[in-house]
DNA sequence: GCTCTTTACTTTGGATCCAAAACAACCCTC
DNA sequence: GAGGGTTGTTTTGGATCCAAAGTAAAGAGC
């Protein structure tokens, strides 16, 4: 198990860091070499990555990496956002409970005191990251079933799909800390919406949120 | 590469057919006797069904068959219908090639002939659901990228969450015929709205579809 | 010279073997 | 009698071996 996982993250990563192209075929006892495993956990792993959709079949015999498009990427935000908004809609619907208002307050408070300074430093980024994933895991697991959560994780293993994958540019940081802001105020009127029960002003805001990594730099720059 | 993907259709069938009851402990030996194959295509299918989100890792060790409350049933279906309408509101944007709208045509007809007599025969069932999983995934298929497919895909992998899972009561044909109708009725309009272009009523339509399996036999009783 | 066939090599899939980890039962000690 | 440690059994993970399928290359026939 231990090697077994590893394999697998090992791979995302190597395959992330383009260490093995899109569309390049891949194969088992050259994997096995470079990790220093043998065989079977690679052999392992790889249908673990067919599912994730990060390998794919190549014609008859063995895999290789998958190649994504444009659209291809447009395609899983927007996966992300109906998902997240569907559960931030049933969220609305059923109430949220105290504890979960309580800790997606402390994250709104997270996130207002990193842009509070009016600017972003490079260590500000990892800050973000991490209460964005947090807020964004809190409203998902509360949504009653963990069917709705692993449909997200699914989709979010395709690197760029994820939430905390928001890219962001550190030559820009004037302009990344404008669409951090508007991150922020989108993340507070989630909660709003959450607060007052209201299920499809919730859903649309989740699902707008999710476009920000994609398409709002042109507007903010 | 043949045996390897039998095992993982074998155990699917055999877990959805409660051969394996849900939270039961699932040991590699035990499966490897009952399919006559060998520990390692074992092996390799629990890996490809642990993604599938039929099998979880119990505990330190092994796998268990997963178990599904009414919630996550609901759930999965709500997360067909925000899929597929996803799906439906990129096809009505982008609009639907002539290609696509006369196999969409084809099969509108076919439910309206399976339906013409106004009443079901058992071999009826089978007819609806060839041609409702072909409407579905023709829709999906051209949604323009394999995302929102894999998605559903995977989401269908929960055998109660597909499209063609509609449970039909063989008992009381009279009221599947009525559900059935319905949703034909529901595919004609999803096709009215893709051809107009009208984005928003096709997901609509398409999330409402979604439901029918679940909560229309008290209405249409 | 081109094509078809056969052969050799590469790569994957399945089976078996071995080691390590987990679980359980038992015994010993306090 | 209870708790902890130890031992033994079960089960999984990793490595290796063998067979089968696929691909590429080379040779023969036309």
């Amino acid at each position: 198990m231990t090697s077994s996982r590893n394999v697998v993250s090992q791979l995302r990563k190597l395959i992330s860091d383009g260490l093995y192209q899109p569309g390049e075929r891949i194969g088992e006892v050259q994997v096995a070499e470079q990790l220093g495993v043998s065989r079977t956990p690679v052999r392992l792993a790889f249908r673990t990555l067919e599912q994730e959709g990060l390998l794919e079949r190549a014609g008859k015999r063995g895999f290789q990496v998958r190649e994504f498009t444009e659209t291809d990427v447009r395609c899983a935000v927007e996966v992300r956002g109906v998902l997240e908004g569907l559960a931030a809609r049933r969220l609305a619907e059923q109430g949220i409970a105290s504890e979960l208002d309580a800790e997606l307050a402390f994250w709104i408070q997270k996130g207002r005191e990193l842009l509070a300074k009016g600017y972003l430093v490079e260590a500000d980024i990892e800050g973000w990251s991490e209460l964005n994933r947090h807020f964004h895991e809190a409203i998902v697991k509360a949504a009653g079933s963990p069917v709705i959560g692993d449909a997200i994780a699914r989709n979010n293993h395709l690197p760029f799909a994820a939430a905390d994958s928001i890219i962001i540019d550190r030559q820009a940081l004037e302009q990344e800390y404008r669409k951090l802001h508007q991150a922020q105020l989108q993340h507070e009127l989630v909660v709003q919406a959450l607060r007052q029960g209201e299920g499809a002003r919730a859903e649309m805001l989740m699902r707008e949120h999710a476009f920000i990594g994609l398409r709002y730099a042109e507007l903010l720059g």
